[in-house]
DNA sequence: CTCCCTGGTTGACAACGTCAACCGCGGTTA
DNA sequence: TAACCGCGGTTGACGTTGTCAACCAGGGAG
């Protein structure tokens, strides 16, 4: 069968999230660029979110895949853990919309999207936990390590591409550069005592 | 002279907001609370987009006075340092929605806005600067460390509001706890050698 | 007195999300 | 074979929204 018209749907609504940001996506003018009718979308998905949701989830699996992939391919741990910090911050700035979106607040709660999302959290848990090992980061509970090399990437990454980041221009540094230096602290402290953990 | 349209309608405007996200803002439900009708916010914004900008600079307003209100108050440079972050993910976790609309992506180009971001950006620098100045942070360019903290506080807030940030309940990290650990981390660094800046 | 700006009004328009009703076709089943 | 049913599609309608246009009261400037 050829790409059914569900495919489509999502296609053609995710070109129009990357092209005008979330607003534009309208349910009528996604079926009209498949070619149905302005109503043909709901014997696909029940709202507008729903089909959100879904262009959400289908980013997720894709990250989950191409971490998998990174962790195939990659060196060393610590150097999986840099291409995967960087691969996020480079999508949210080649498609801020697709990545706001994704990491946004939910408005719908669907089973897909905690599950994809969890995934690629435990597998970046995982990264960290072998860069641990390698004596690349300090010790220390995994988990919120992970938490906050994650939360690092995402505020870069949302701030750059908000505008927010070194608005004048001596300082500017990017996110990449930013997750490189975070790297570069926590490798300086590894060796060293003291966890913050209790 | 009591309280004018203006205001009445910003008030509300923030309101619905607070109350039920940026899309629960509509300028006709705003003038009909106001008491005015569907039209007079167009009489004081130019749009909608205009009316989210002035609460986003309001807020961006505020945020500088409480800054310098904790810089003429703090102690250390370190403890008003932990302290402006600390404020800062505590608002927004307790208002997420104006968070989400003044760090988000303006949709308007206001002087206003530009202003008063950069405002508060210098003041975080300069607190940066002082604590670096103290020993409980590395050297290096100032600027880039105070982004460095930003996008961590603001990753963890944007994450934690979205619900993001610690799914299974094993390792929760608040975005507090974040912020201490790389304070933490930075300070067990600032004694030691090398700097990421080239 | 007249003029005009300010802040307010009502009315209209197009677009959107969504609901309801209808419909043709393919496969299941009696 | 014939009746049936659900899936994917249609058209039409409703209410809400952002925004534009036209009109209007009143108060200060000339």
């Amino acid at each position: 069968m050829p790409p059914d018209t569900r495919d489509q749907l999502v296609e053609m609504a995710a070109r129009l999230l990357d092209e005008g940001g979330v607003e534009a996506v309208t349910l009528r003018e996604v079926g009209r660029l498949v070619g149905v009718s302005h109503n043909a979308p709901y014997k696909h998905f029940a709202s507008k979110e729903a089909l959100l949701a879904t262009i959400a989830a289908r980013e997720l699996v894709r990250q989950r895949t191409a971490l998998a992939e990174a962790i195939r391919r990659g060196r060393s741990a610590e150097a999986v853990l840099r291409m995967a910090l960087r691969r996020y911050v480079a999508w949210a700035q080649e498609y801020p919309a697709r990545f706001k979106l994704t990491f946004g607040t939910w408005s719908i709660d669907s089973e897909d999207l905690r599950l994809a999302a969890h995934e690629a959290q435990t597998m970046l848990v995982d990264i960290v936990a072998a860069t641990q090992e390698a004596g690349a980061l300090p010790p220390g509970d995994p988990v919120r390590l992970a938490s906050l090399l994650r939360a690092l990437a995402h505020g870069a990454a949302d701030l750059a591409s908000a505008g927010h980041l070194a608005s004048d221009g001596k300082g500017h540094a990017s996110p990449d550069d930013l997750v490189d230096d975070l790297l570069h602290y926590l490798r300086g402290v590894a060796s060293r005592p003291g966890r913050p953990s209790a």
